[in-house]
DNA sequence: CTGAAAGCGCTAACAG
DNA sequence: CTGTTAGCGCTTTCAG
């Protein structure tokens, strides 16, 4: 198949070994021996078999990369960050979508075990089940969940300060009676940004109405059709705060197809500032994360775990910043 | 670190390649004997390491796909079809982005390599340069380019199919002057494009008129500056084919800012039918492309090759379909 | 049906 | 500075 340092040694002249410490810049080997094995294997189109490295030196230079669902517009940017990095350090990455699947995210954490990774970088669905990782004994970094655990490192988002900024935002603009549509209640990251809106209201001593909050699905289409009806109510609200940016799409649509505008009659934020949100045409204000470098960073307290053999405790949280843009607009 | 099949092998009381045997169905051991390895491996955790495994079968079950940017709204889809059909099979793969760059793109191969992935499908972004996947001979699928050899398999797109399909659609439902608005001169699709967009105009006795052709650069900004300027010549188009969505996009924007109503006083349509393009507020008429799928069917073609051993020379041309959405409409 | 032994390509002691 | 040897975990002959 391909050259092997057998290969190489056979044809300078020495042990596959002085190959094998030339190649890898060990010390032991004259400068010109190790020149012209450099140059050698080069001319023979050597390309290291790093299954074979790995199977001896425990350690196979790639990780793991779980999320969701690559086509959701969320994780890309995720998943470039932690790429660059890892490429930048050698190391080649596995993809995996989990599909919000319980099932297949443990599926997916046995492969890439059997593939001998070195590190994992998760953005889990479920917090419950993943006590599995530990027992691995792997270097994992979650991404987008917080544990209480003081000896797990992850990457989370501030759900609570976002949905702060974001509700408060709204009240100080001078919107007055301010809305929720949601996703699903079993997410965690949605429920938080719930409680902070309604715990931001009451700071503001406004008035908490079940009738103007909603959960429903991280959908489009669904939360297009749960704020119609929510615009159909005796008292609807003049503004709404979405879980996510995928959700106050939905809301806009609604808001438009009633004949509202936006932001001079009704005003909408959302969350996470995904690429279709700054579109000319679209312009949502929301709460932005920085999502390439969460990647990048993840990848980092990865290294750290891998190279020091140790449980890196790291537990960052990122605050989502506040972007204006045509969706809300301080009213006279 | 882990457990193995040694390790199975002492707690049954039999060889290890007994358990080997066991564990990968071969046959050759008693079906009493079998089912007590499979279950003591199962509570012992056992998975297997697919490093060694690679390393004496010479298939590491693994694939590389390598596009130029996960980031870019055209590549997630694909990216997905591969993924599921891959696991689908038992692979696992190694996601590389190749940014654009040619010198990224032979390192990304390079890794793979090393890798030793049973197999690559890759977006290339030039074609010269490949000969060195042939000489690797590994089993390779293209997408999104074409090849005249033979011997080469690619999923390509019929982008003078598609391109005279969207031009026909504007002059048949009745917009006079139709522009084209570009990519890079550099990418072959673009130009075939463009190419296809002109023999259409002439085949319908249509003059082609180089003051409403431009080439720019495939990015939504760029377009929108460009159309900008387009539409302050002296007679200026009141159609446009986007070559792709990311720059109907910016024509959208151009157009709108400058009063123009769309579709009834200017048509526009794009090619690819990104997510983008099916939002409420956009509902942008495209070239719609079956991305999922052909991510799906490139993993295939690629299986095809890696069992078989052999190259196949299967040669897959996509015809894109129209889809008319709120950015064409028939005029009076 | 089962076991012993060789070897995949490489790294890491251990000798010289 | 260089070579010899063992062995990573597994599959695959070859014997029994």
């Amino acid at each position: 198949m391909g050259v092997t340092i057998v290969d190489i040694a056979k044809v300078v002249g020495v042990s596959y070994t002085t190959v094998s410490r030339a190649l890898n810049n060990k010390k032991g080997v004259s400068s010109e021996m190790r020149d012209k094995i450099v140059k050698i294997s080069a001319e023979m189109g050597y390309q290291p078999n790093t299954l074979a490295r790995g199977l001896v030196s425990n350690s196979s230079k790639t990780i793991g990369l779980i999320i969701p669902d690559i086509m959701n517009p969320f994780f890309p940017k995720i998943a470039r960050g932690v790429e660059d990095a890892a490429s930048e350090k050698g190391y080649t990455v596995f993809l995996s979508n989990s599909n919000w699947d319980v099932e297949k995210e443990k599926e997916c954490i046995n492969s890439l075990v059997s593939n001998r990774v070195d590190g994992i970088i998760i953005n889990p669905n479920s917090t419950g089940d993943l006590v599995k990782l530990r027992d691995l004994k792997m270097p994992v970094v979650y991404v987008n969940t917080k544990f209480t655990e003081k000896d797990v490192c992850f990457i989370n988002i501030d759900n609570v300060s976002g949905a702060k900024v974001a509700t408060q935002h709204l009240i100080d603009i001078g919107y007055k009676r301010i809305g929720f549509v949601g996703g699903t209640v079993k997410s965690y990251s949605n429920n938080k940004r719930l409680e902070s809106y309604i715990d931001t209201l009451e700071n503001n001593n406004i008035k908490v109405d079940r009738d103007i909050i909603v959960n429903s699905k991280f959908d489009t289409e669904v939360a297009y059709l749960e704020t119609k009806k929510m615009l159909k109510i005796e008292n609807p609200p003049d503004a709404i705060f979405a879980a996510n940016d995928i959700i106050a799409l939905g809301v806009m649509h609604a808001v438009s197809e009633q004949g509202l505008k936006i932001p001079e009659e009704f005003g909408i934020i959302g969350f996470d500032d995904i690429s279709e949100a700054k579109l000319p045409q679209i312009q949502l204000t929301t709460m932005s994360l920085p999502k390439y470098l969460m990647g990048k960073k993840a990848f980092e307290l990865l290294l750290e775990q891998m190279e020091n053999d140790s449980i890196n405790t790291a537990q960052y949280t990122i605050k989502p910043k506040l972007i204006e843009r045509n969706t809300t607009k301080k009213r006279k």
